[in-house]
DNA sequence: CAAACAAGTTTGTATCACAGACTATTTTAT
DNA sequence: ATAAAATAGTCTGTGATACAAACTTGTTTG
């Protein structure tokens, strides 16, 4: 393949990255997640080091384009918020990852 | 290395993912200097499919972090806006690639 | 009973990306 | 020679976004 057809296939794969899972805060929930399957608000709070409003915030975008599922839940009388990949957020994860792998590597 | 520290990893290489670089946009216009040094203004609309405005503000923000130089000159009695990856640009593009790689690949 | 704590949510602010309108110059057509 | 169209960019208005601080609701502790 050219240098041309190289560069025009990079322009593509980022072109395809997928703007809910690229911004980093999002990309971080979504990477422990994918390796977790499921975690509370607190350890995500934790891990990813985000703030509360933070996290909120895109905990309810990934829930609104159902890449995660939200249970809500009373553990000891106290609210736990349990996060889940979905099928379809783990896919759109791994394509993501895909699309980077292509545009990030292709330049070598 | 144990799964948590592998994760603990990626969150710091996320964290490192340099924002400006970062943006779609800017990405493609730094992986085209990346391989050809130096590309004037409508080879990289051209290539990157960006708009005239949208790659403006975009060149213009590379410039301000000192990661592309602008140099304007007249061809032919029309001006030509050329585009070159600074030594800075360069190191920062290659920073953000290894850090993303490193961000998506631990999860493999 | 009041104060402190825990778990989130809402709100306000500042930034940002994007496209379309605008400017200035040059070329082409009448 | 002048008007229209093209070229090369810049500027501006709008809508979306990320972030942190303030707020809310309920629970535990002194």
């Amino acid at each position: 393949m050219s240098q041309r057809d190289k560069r025009q296939d990079e322009m593509k794969a980022i072109d395809r990255l997928d703007r809910i899972i690229h911004e980093p805060a999002r990309l971080k929930i979504m990477t422990h997640l994918y390796v977790v399957e499921s975690g509370d608000f607190v350890y995500l709070m934790r891990t990813t080091g985000l703030t509360r409003g933070n996290l909120s915030s895109h905990m309810t975008k990934l829930e609104e384009v159902d890449y995660v599922e939200v249970i809500k839940e009373f553990v000891d009388r106290k609210p736990v918020t349990m996060l889940r990949l979905t099928k379809k957020g783990r896919n759109a994860f791994l394509e993501y990852r895909k699309n980077m792998a292509l545009a990030i590597e292709a330049t070598k």
